[in-house]
RNA sequence: GACCCAUUAGCUCAGGAGGUAGAGCACUUGACUUUUAAUCAAGGUGUCCGGCGUUCGAAUCGCCGAUGGGUCACCA
């Protein structure tokens, strides 16, 4: 709100009455400090040690019952509301005058007793009342809240103080987080931090952001993603890493996908694509239990069993079972195409064997995929970092999880060879040449570490904010994020 | 990027077969010393998303645009 912009009256009215308390001295924004000693909650849990005890609490007032002498109002504190009774003998009747002006949204510190009232609800009989912040604009209304979409992702902070729902779902992102955290550090996993800012966008396929570097004046990449920074630890000598950070890719927009979105990698030197799927299982099955308390979930009104073991399935085996078509059974391209022709699957006329069984499981398979299910052995085509297969060399150590029809993790037994690994990423330049933007760019100080040596080592990915949705209930990944993207307003 | 839908008071929403807009909450004033969607009485809410057009008259009809949502495409 700029100066000189025409108020409405509900606005004046909030200014009038901040103008009139700096008239008196008494400007809350002057305030710097407030002590509170118990949040509502704690009130709640300790009621029998704590009634008719003395108590402060701060927080922001959310209903108002003014019935002459006596008033009641609910706080909504960092943990939740709590009922304060204000009554004119208590607080005196300049106080009890000055509270009755206080509106919805102001923030207020209370001193007072903690009791029950006579319909039982567990209350703070006010004794003093302290006005710590002025609210200069209405909230919403108090039954039916905020349920503009557009509102609540640009305005997030309204969201939060009015839709209690939203801020569980930001406590379970929080606690999810620091979940894997405690899981990878009690096995001794290191947490490093590499870089954000890129001279070649690797480890996936991704148009990057680009941005540009003004002293050195080059242009620089946003990560895609820490792959090949992480692998580099690997082969520095550290066994076991991850980070959790985010990642930033300049694509399509929709409710599973976000320009910048969380991703947790770890790579575990010695270890290989099934030790990952052991730990995948695992850690998110374990948070499951932490965090919500029950390996059965509910995603969107279907039950999701989260308890192990989970389904391991080749792909070549998915794609059997769903369309019939054995690709073990199939040699030439020529032949696998005509399979995908004749089950409707659009694939071009130079696919590859590796390219139609990738075409098949993403267009016959994944909408099964309900219940947890790992995918292992992905066509080398489409797996550029990951090591060959020893029995065939048309398919690689990868896996991915599926869970609600939606990929979750992905996971490799990490290519080490850095000759193979030279001539991948030439295949990707090469596709890059040809007009496909989302190929790998070469990384020759990644080859050169490969060439340094690196031991074996099983990778894993996981996204974050689709693990906070599958584990929220939440339908869009705008809902897991604070603040998503969003187009400006033009106004 | 394509298509569909939405946009009306601070919020949640009605309404409008074209005649200048309504409810509840919130707000203001008054009553009320245990309420809790408090109650009772009275009161004012407004760029009907923006622009252009049709029309005597547009919030309503048409076209263009903005933002959001959805579906599809893209995202191996």
């Amino acid at each position: 709100m700029t100066q000189g912009e025409e108020l409405n009256e509900l606005l004046k009215v909030r200014r009038d009455k901040l103008a009139k308390l700096q008239k008196e001295g008494k400007n809350p924004f002057h305030i710097t400090r407030f002590d509170p000693t118990s949040y509502s909650q704690q009130i709640f849990d300790n009621f029998e040690e704590m009634e008719e005890k003395p108590v402060v609490i701060a927080g922001r007032i959310m209903s108002k019952r003014i019935m002459g002498k006596a008033s009641f109002a609910h706080i909504l504190d960092a943990k939740g509301q709590i009922q304060i009774y204000v009554q004119i003998n208590e607080l005196g009747q300049d106080a009890y005058d000055e509270f009755k002006t206080y509106d919805i949204g102001d923030i207020i510190g209370v001193e007072g007793a903690v009791f029950k009232t006579h319909k039982g609800e567990i209350s703070v009989r006010a004794k003093t009342i302290t006005l710590l912040s002025k609210s200069l604009q209405p909230l919403p209304e108090k039954w039916h809240g905020l349920k503009d979409v557009d509102l609540r992702y640009r305005q997030r902070y309204v969201d939060l103080i009015v839709n209690p729902d939203v801020r569980r779902t930001f406590v379970i992102r929080s606690r999810i987080i620091r979940g894997i955290r405690n899981y990878l550090d009690s096995r001794g996993f290191l947490e490093v931090e590499t870089p954000v800012l890129h001279n070649t966008a690797g480890g996936a396929a991704a148009r990057p952001f680009i941005t540009h570097h003004n002293t050195l004046d080059i242009d620089m990449y946003l990560r895609i993603a820490t792959e090949l920074h992480l692998k580099r630890l690997i082969v520095g000598g550290f066994d076991k890493v991850y980070e959790i950070g985010r990642i930033f890719r300049n694509e399509g927009m929709d409710i599973k996908h976000n320009p910048e979105f969380t991703s947790i990698e770890l790579y575990q030197a010695y270890a290989d694509y099934h030790d990952m799927m052991d730990l995948t299982e695992d850690l998110i099955s374990t948070l499951a239990r932490d965090i919500l308390g029950s390996e059965v979930i509910t995603y969107q009104g279907e039950e999701i069993n989260l308890a192990r073991p989970w389904t391991r399935m080749t792909m070549v085996e998915a794609v059997k079972k769903y369309t019939g078509i054995d690709m073990d059974a199939i040699d030439s391209a020529e032949q696998a195409r005509a399979e995908a022709k004749r089950v409707g699957v659009d694939v071009g006329v130079k696919a590859t064997w590796g390219e139609v069984l990738n075409a098949l499981f993403e267009e016959k398979v994944e909408d099964n995929l309900v219940q947890p299910t790992f995918i292992m052995d992905y066509p080398i085509e489409v797996s550029p970092l990951a090591k060959r297969k020893l029995d065939d060399p048309r398919l690689t150590y990868r896996f991915e999880l599926f869970v609600t029809r939606r990929e979750l993790a992905n996971a490799f037994s990490e290519l080490n060879d850095p000759i193979d690994q030279k001539e991948r990423f030439l295949e990707q330049v090469r596709q890059r040449e040809a007009g496909n933007d989302e190929a790998e760019m070469m990384d020759e100080d990644f080859i050169n570490a490969l060439e340094i040596g690196m031991p074996p080592t099983g990778g894993l990915g996981i996204g974050i904010d689709r693990l906070v949705m599958l584990l929220t209930d939440s339908y869009s990944i705008r809902d897991v994020i604070l603040f998503p993207t969003m187009k400006p307003r033009e106004d």
